[in-house]
DNA sequence: GTTGAGCGTT
């Protein structure tokens, strides 16, 4: 029960995962455990977690033994509310193994009303060429693979880079896993990245020619006065202007005011 | 203490 995703995947040759999505970040495994358990065989529930901290990502993975049994379980926590907050099921995917699933495969099997349209939510599917993935991969170039993976795992660097940004402000460290073993791709990847932003798109909405690349990688030292005033205003934006002003014309002080005279 | 589109581990 609690032994869930502990000593990974126990045995998946005939099993179909459903993925459950919209769960509270609270929701663990041993809470969807037994309301999927009652549609159904449940063989392993699998929660994602985060790397660093440890926490729920919010979505949870049901395997069941059999098909039948897991899309009833689809079409009956699928908009259940658990905790407070209304779930999704719905069959999993990108999954290691890719259930079996076909097209119309269940929908056959279980003609309950002629298709799930009007069924409760009628929510987009979410790629649906997922089964040309192979096909893909054979027909195309090796370079277009590599594309897709690098865009994959750009999607999933997105919520370290949230996290980070929770957990210290301090980005300009550039704190670089080398020497860990497994550095290899993330510097690919901040590698890739980085160029793309600097070459692709510098800065999108912000026109800001007093931070423009150029002037901060060509310091034109011809004069002084200017450079110094670049050099003041980069290094405090917001300590010389606003605290000038606002003590100039602002807050004079009272107790100055009363002492003065 | 927070968040909310999506696709997974020993």
């Amino acid at each position: 029960m609690s032994h869930f995703g502990r000593s990974g995947p126990p045995d998946i040759k005939d099993t179909y995962s459903l993925l459950v999505l919209n769960i509270t970040f609270r929701t663990t495994a041993d809470d969807l455990f037994p309301l999927f358990d009652k549609y159904g065989k449940v063989v392993d529930i699998f929660i994602p977690r985060d790397r660093r901290t440890g926490d729920s990502r919010g979505f949870a993975f049901v395997r069941y033994k059999y098909a039948d049994e897991a899309q009833k379980a689809v079409e009956k926590l699928d908009g259940r509310n658990v905790d407070g907050r209304d779930i999704m099921v719905q069959f999993a995917k990108y999954g290691p193994n890719a259930e079996p699933i076909r097209k119309g495969r269940i929908v056959e099997a279980f003609p309950k009303s002629r298709g799930r349209s009007r069924s409760r939510s009628p929510r987009p599917r979410y790629r649906d060429d997922y089964r040309d993935r192979d096909h893909r991969r054979r027909s195309r170039s090796r370079s277009r693979d590599r594309y897709d993976r690098d865009r994959y795992d750009r999607d999933r660097y997105r919520y370290r880079e949230r996290d980070y940004r929770h957990r210290s402000r301090s980005r300009s460290l550039s704190p670089v896993y080398r020497g860990h073993g497994r550095g290899r791709y993330d510097d690919e990847r901040r590698r890739s990245r980085s160029r793309s932003f600097e070459s692709a798109s510098p800065v999108r909405g912000s026109p800001s020619p007093k931070r423009s690349p150029s002037a901060r990688k060509s310091p034109t030292y011809r004069d002084g006065s200017l450079d110094y005033s670049q050099d003041e205003r980069s290094q405090s934006p917001r300590s010389a202007s606003p605290q000038g002003r606002a003590a100039a014309s602002r807050s004079p002080s009272p107790r100055n005011s009363d002492t003065d005279e």
